[in-house]
DNA sequence: CTGAAAGCGCTTACAG
DNA sequence: CTGAAAGCGCTTACAG
């Protein structure tokens, strides 16, 4: 690896010189400049990342925390129940990326009461910032996170500071608006699965769907309700469960995609098919929700705006100094084939 | 932050001595072990990472690179059509987290023919190596890594080098199991939907197909033979295709799940039922694969073993300076609900 | 516009 | 076993 002494050398000027020419927030002569960058390019120079933040330099790298089961990992976001997460990841990226950030997936030990020392860790490593996907509202690591004032956004979770801001779906409208969707149809027992307690959007959804059902005066009925984990598997249980309890019913409300996969098989081994018997939703429009059999009706959310839009708030904090309003994002009903009036 | 300057203040000791503490190789007399230690506990010390790496200790971080598409991003992970890799993913991180090493994403522009800025560009992050999943054979990018003489393990690909080696399925054995599976059944006339051209397990699974053919003395028919994308959409387009040019074909061999779920579909649409009137099989085993309807027969890769098993391969480079042999993984035939004897 | 100097926080021979 | 010193490669005031 060639330094910036050698370019240096070869170009005739000081180290100082490289350095302004190649950050390009400094004036340098046009000759001056032209000779650095012709030397540059010769050695192939790349500066070294260490050294330039340990001198005070941007680090250009953005912490990316995913945080579920307890758990501050990438390997949560890569669980299949998390699915939809990753086309967050990927504007995440792209986004950063457009930026000349690199992304650091930390492997610190998920101990929540080392909160302290994650964020140590996320220091030591001179990141620039962090944003955090799904993290449970009053989780110690958000305090640890605040108070070091690292710059930080929140995906899909609420937590605001002097640098720190957050973005989310329209959770709370898009379930109702399903939900109403059915209940336009003619549905009135309608069966409701949702994801874990502890995150946030889950609750949103649920109280969409309890002011859908309000709006129309169908009387709260928990027997109906189950919780489940977001994942396919679980939702799977919950929906046998819910068929066994209540054989009347004639729709499900999933809070995710991948959870409706889940009672779609639990309704094809009852022998009911999707929708003359019973309609199924959604929610996220995954791409495999169009590939689903049936295909599914369910909320898409905007995966591009909430990454990309996360990005940009923590450029905003790293340049500005301090956060921007947060962000709600409108989601849309999509209507496919997995949903349709009562028969029964 | 704290520094090391702060912790020897405290311990009473020189900053020498706390990095030598610290870092666990070197003799350190049982008090000062304590005190240092007691010292770093009280201020919350972590070495700053930039400063470690410039003054030669190891920079503890490996870059992950996922390569289709011509495009060398975790971009190209998140895309539905890999879904596959998200669990060879995870197990890297794992296994990376086991041994303390966090993990980078290079943001770095996707063009091919700056293989070496690419290259320079992990250097400049002072990566201690590299972990590249699905890169196609032959590409400069490949050839720019090992001339570099960066410690890279390859997932699904083939290339060594002094500190380079690879790790892959058995993707022959495993295509040809569940071909011979599909004759076994009574099947002759059996399309086959590969993944693209440039990606080597593809061109495996497809020499294991032939191989199961010609055992069973079923001439070749390139009639049944559609090449795609690993897209569930791009599978979709091609079962189409087949069933119009094709009607008489009784099985289809995807040669991935997000394949075969894209040519359930398609037999669906077609008023086909699986496996009565066509059999499908997918490869990968991906969770999904069980819940898709019906169930899919498949062949089950182990991911744990390909992530943990290039984790541990780039470690063995990294501590013993040259790489250990290539690794094949056994791969397992999974039979479910999609297979039948043909009916036709 | 450009150079000489100091400093970022750590580690590692070199002495003792 | 421990300390003083040099150095990793860069950037940024400070002079000119």
């Amino acid at each position: 690896m060639a330094t910036s002494a050698e370019v240096a050398r070869l170009a005739g000027v000081s180290r100082a010189t490289v350095s302004r020419t190649l950050s390009g927030n400094a004036r340098v002569s046009a000759e001056t400049r032209r000779r650095v960058e012709a030397a540059a390019a010769t050695l192939g120079y790349v500066p070294d990342v260490a050294a330039q933040s340990l001198s005070g330099g941007p680090s250009r790298t953005i912490a990316v925390g995913f945080f579920a089961d307890d758990t501050w990992a990438l390997s949560q976001l890569t669980k299949p129940k998390h699915y939809f997460y990753l086309n967050v990841l990927r504007s995440i990226e792209a986004g950063a990326a457009a930026a000349g950030y690199d992304l650091l997936l930390p492997a610190r030990p998920p101990d929540p009461e080392t909160s302290g020392s994650y964020v140590r860790g996320l220091r030591a490593r001179r990141v620039a910032g962090t944003i955090m996907v799904a993290c449970p509202p009053g989780d110690r690591r958000i305090q640890a996170l605040l108070e070091a004032g690292l710059p930080s956004v929140f995906v899909d979770a609420v937590a605001t500071g002097p640098c720190a801001t957050w973005v989310a779906s329209e959770n709370r409208e898009g379930a109702q608006a399903v939900t109403r969707h059915l209940i336009e149809l003619g549905h009135r027992r309608i069966a409701r699965i949702t994801g874990t307690e502890t995150d946030p959007s889950g609750g949103e959804r649920l109280r969409g769907i309890r002011a859908a059902l309000a709006a129309a005066a169908i009387p709260e009925d928990p027997g109906l309700y189950r919780r489940s984990d977001w994942s396919t598997e679980g939702a799977y249980h919950a929906a046998n469960e819910l068929l066994a309890a209540r054989p009347d019913l004639t729709a499900v409300v999933a809070e995710s995609d991948m959870m409706a996969i889940g009672v779609l098989r639990a309704l094809h081994e009852h022998g009911l098919r999707v929708p003359e018997d019973v309609s199924v939703t959604g929610f996220d429009d995954i791409d495999l929700a169009a590939y689903a059999l049936p295909s599914l009706t369910t909320v898409r959310q905007d995966t591009e705006a909430m990454g990309g839009g996360a990005v940009k708030a923590l450029l905003e904090c790293l340049d500005g100094g301090h956060a921007p309003a947060p962000v709600r994002l409108p989601t849309e009903l999509v209507v496919r084939r997995s949903t349709a009036p009562p028969a029964r």
